[in-house]
DNA sequence: TACTCTTATTGTCCTTTTGACCACAAGACT
DNA sequence: AGTCTTGTGGTCAAAAGGACAATAAGAGTA
């Protein structure tokens, strides 16, 4: 395990080690978001190797010749998080000719949502020089992960509107009031209470969890999970989910 | 010329012919989108040789070292349709392991869309066996093609009602009626023509042409054209479009 | 226990948008 | 002149969206 992050981490950094087994100037990207007081955060690692010694990049890795670049894209992930079964979807392939020094390297990237629960773990599973960086203060990043991630935060925030992926970063029992930061945050807006409660619960989406918040300093909320059941149904007749 | 368009036609067919400029494994296949009467069609060649003779295909080809994948989508089109400068973006990559013969090969789809004034040129330019099709009738196709059309029919459904894309399809003067009916042709559904024309006319999107309709048996209807400078005024302002 | 503080939750009111449908206008054609 | 087809404007009620006041529920503190 450990042999394989590392060859994955270093494959960025000196492509001439390309092992045998896979695609040759075909790379995957990850886009791993999480959510930490409220705020969007971007999983990055630091290069310890070449040229690019101490900058950051976007985790990813190389494609193997039997395996489907959405595995790749989980292994990868699993990998450095310790973490599978995220919510996890392609979100653009980058192939300018000059992005990659030296060589044609083509990337296809991926961006994931770890939920509140695994936030911890994720940065924390490998020894690698993982860290959480809030996406509005990024640090210097290798080849185009800047422009990478600039994409990616869009389309986040496109998406989380238009579909019900918002409850991946959060735990699974969550308060209306944590739903409507976690848009605050990620679309950089300000609602109104009463009336992000009456649109959400109108939905039908959300199932009750008959139980309320603990250990907070005033009247504790009532605890909701995401009901996927119910999404379903409602999408088979025609729903569309938007905030 | 022709000889790039035979080369990249029979790309697909027998990758061992790959020539030694391109990046290995890595394909590009285009979806294009046509309207004629009031349907929506895509655009498919004819293979000729090996074992998918006969049967139908997305056009495409091969990416070479020196060109961005977008170029290379562009000049596949070009060289297909005779026309450049069509609406393009890029749509997904697929790379089932399995998606190709004998070989593993990604490919990056893009989709484009033909204006009326060249929908006969797209098809007849060149000699090859081009060929529109209805996108609700379409014949047998090679690999994961139905696949990717699938997919691509409904991204642009998504992304018709949200970006205005759709004038790409209809001549540079057209009137309302026909923009309504390009929408319920894309997205299969009837829209009222009164509250259409206001809701459009609402996001001052059109400039009036100051012409009318000519050779029609009834009242000619007032022609307009996109208005892509106010367009970018508005979108400034934070405007987002949608039907 | 009473009071305070913070957040949860409900209520109300007004504006805007949406959707359905009617009616009339304008040409082209017979 | 009459008819047919499509363009264009009007109306009205239902639904959705948005602003904001008011009350409820706990937890902590004096």
């Amino acid at each position: 395990m450990s042999e394989n992050s590392l060859s994955s981490f270093s494959s960025h950094v000196d492509p001439a080690t390309t092992p045998d087994n896979v695609i040759k100037a075909l790379s995957i990207d990850n886009l791993i978001f999480g959510l930490d007081h409220g705020q969007l955060d971007i999983l990055l690692i630091k290069h310890r190797e070449g040229i690019s010694a101490g900058r950051w990049a976007l985790p990813g890795g190389w494609i193997r010749y039997d395996e489907n670049l959405r595995d790749a894209a989980s292994r990868h992930l699993l990998e450095l998080t310790g973490v599978s079964d995220l919510y996890l979807e392609q979100l653009k392939t980058f192939g300018r000719v000059d992005r990659f020094p030296n060589e044609r390297v083509v990337t296809v990237s991926y961006y994931a949502l770890v939920s509140a629960e695994d936030y911890d773990l994720a940065a924390g599973h490998n020894a690698a020089d993982a860290c959480w960086f809030n996406v509005r203060a990024l640090p210097e990043l290798i080849y185009d992960h800047a422009e990478i991630i600039q994409y990616g935060i869009e389309q986040l925030q496109q998406n989380v509107r238009r579909r019900p992926i918002g409850f991946n970063l959060l735990p699974e029992k969550f308060t209306l009031l944590q739903l409507q930061e976690l848009y605050e945050s990620i679309l950089g807006t300000k609602l109104d209470k009463p009336n992000f409660r009456r649109k959400i619960m109108k939905m039908g989406l959300l199932a009750s969890c008959d139980e309320k918040q603990t250990g907070v300093a005033h009247r504790a909320a009532k605890l909701y999970r995401f009901d996927e059941q119910a999404y379903n149904t409602l999408m088979e007749k025609g729903f569309s989910f938007e905030i």
